[in-house]
This record gives C-alpha cells, sequence and structure tokens, in this order.
DNA sequence: ATGATGCATCAAGATTTCTTGATGGACAAG
DNA sequence: CTTGTCCATCAAGAAATCTTGATGCATCAT
C-alpha cells in the first residue's frame, strides 16, 4: 500500500446502516413519495390515493406494503376501507440518521436533533 | 365516489419529491451507505475504500458515480488517485425533506432547519 | 522505454424492482 | 342471497439495478 493509513472513523450508536438503507428505499420511488406527500393531510383509504395520483389499485397495494415494511405508514381497517397514515417517528429517524451520517466535523457544528431548542 | 373528500395539502416549496427520490434512491445500497459512512472521517481515495470495504474496483466506481451524480460526494483528482469526499449540504438538503414530507401538524411542532436554536 | 498502479468504463449475466391484469376474500347495500 | 365496492395477493412480463471480469487510459517508478 502506499497512503497513510488514516484511523477509520467509529461510527455512532445511531448509525443504523441497514436501517437507513431500507428507509431509503422505501423512499427511493416517486410513486410512494406521492402517497406520502398525500398523507401530509392526514389518513387516506387506498381508492382515495388511487383517485388523486391516478394510478392502479394493485400497484398502490404493492407500494403501500412497502411503506409499510418500512414501518413509515400503518394501516388502520374500517369496514371496506383501508385507511393508511404516516408515521412521523420512521421520518424522524430518518432525520435524525441523515445527521448521524454528516461527517463528524460537520455534525459536530449542528444542534442535537433531541435537544434542540430544548 | 364516498368519502368526504378532504383537501389536499399544499406542499411546500421545499417540497421537491423527484429530488428527495434522486438523493434516496442513491442513499438506498448498502455499498453505498458504506463508502458514506467511511467518508465521515475525510476524503478517501478508491483503494482505501476498496480495502476496507471488500469490494471489487469496478462495483466501487459504479456506486460512487451514483453518489457523485446525486452530488452527494465530490471527486478530486491527485496524480493517480481519485479522491472521494462527502457533500454536506446534500444530506442536508434530505435533512430538510425528511421535515418538509411530515404531516403538517407534526412539522408545526419541529424546529425549522434554519432557524433552530437561532 | 518498460512495467506497475489506480481508476473509469463497458458488456453480459444475475438479481431485484415495478407494472399490469386476474382472482378471491371481506364487507355492505338492496 | 345476490350484487357491487374496496382491497390484498398472485403471476407474468418489462424495466431497472447490481455484480463481475475485461479493456484501456493516465500516471508514476525504475
Amino acid at each position: 500500500m502506499h497512503h497513510p493509513d488514516v484511523p477509520v472513523l467509529a461510527a455512532p450508536a445511531s448509525l443504523d446502516l441497514a436501517r437507513m438503507a431500507v428507509l431509503c428505499h422505501a423512499l427511493s420511488d416517486g410513486t410512494r413519495l406521492g402517497i406520502l406527500a398525500m398523507l401530509r393531510g392526514g389518513e387516506r383509504c387506498v381508492c382515495e390515493l388511487q383517485d388523486e395520483l391516478d394510478a392502479a389499485q394493485s400497484r398502490l397495494s404493492f407500494h403501500l406494503k412497502v411503506l409499510r415494511e418500512a414501518g413509515l405508514v400503518t394501516d388502520r381497517r374500517d369496514g371496506r376501507w383501508s385507511y393508511y397514515a404516516v408515521v412521523p417517528a420512521a421520518l424522524a429517524e430518518l432525520h435524525d440518521l441523515t445527521v448521524a451520517i454528516q461527517p463528524a466535523p460537520v455534525r459536530a457544528a449542528l444542534p442535537t436533533a433531541g435537544a434542540c431548542c430544548g
């Protein structure tokens, strides 16, 4: 070898790369992001998403499953309808992960997620 | 239709779903996240990543290209070596996007990214 | 000049992901 | 009970992504 062998930085406990990959994968698709954007207004049933996003029903079911399995949404049955809603904590998790993966000097200059403005 | 036709929430200007999809896609792969985690310690050349991540060279080149095209890393040539480094602003962008896509009531209870602790 | 190293790029195959249409179950209305 | 609506799931094909090995170029050392 040839290079100075810089010590590899230890990862903070909060930096779970596998979890981050799952969350990011779930958010890497336009249809799924469109769903989440709609759910900002509150819970929706599948047929509402269907109308608004102009997507086939099986297609929405597919993407909702991805979001659900990533923990980004929950579903609630009410009669014939399934209502989906955002899980804010999951987005907060990604939020924290994007901070944790910042280079150490940058992260030091950032407010801590929990302690901010507190 | 049958449901109460809830008004669809207007998206904040900061919510660029296409951009979010690109960023999240780039971060949805384990190898790429491993690269970023290594780059937290500062810039690295490809062969260092290769040693540490135990990945073939062409494979790293492929993933580095994805990260570069998403704006998450920059590269710098120095002689035979290409040094890659994190672009903190890109991670900050994703950070802000995860806030922007939160349901409106949740976002209202959160500190603004820029104005935090100010 | 010669040879070796670091790296980007390409082609090909394997794998994963996405879309579409079909089927069937749960539920509600008539 | 029959019919229609809402939805999950499946199968099959299309498309995107990832991995591997090969090739070629630039750079450095001898």
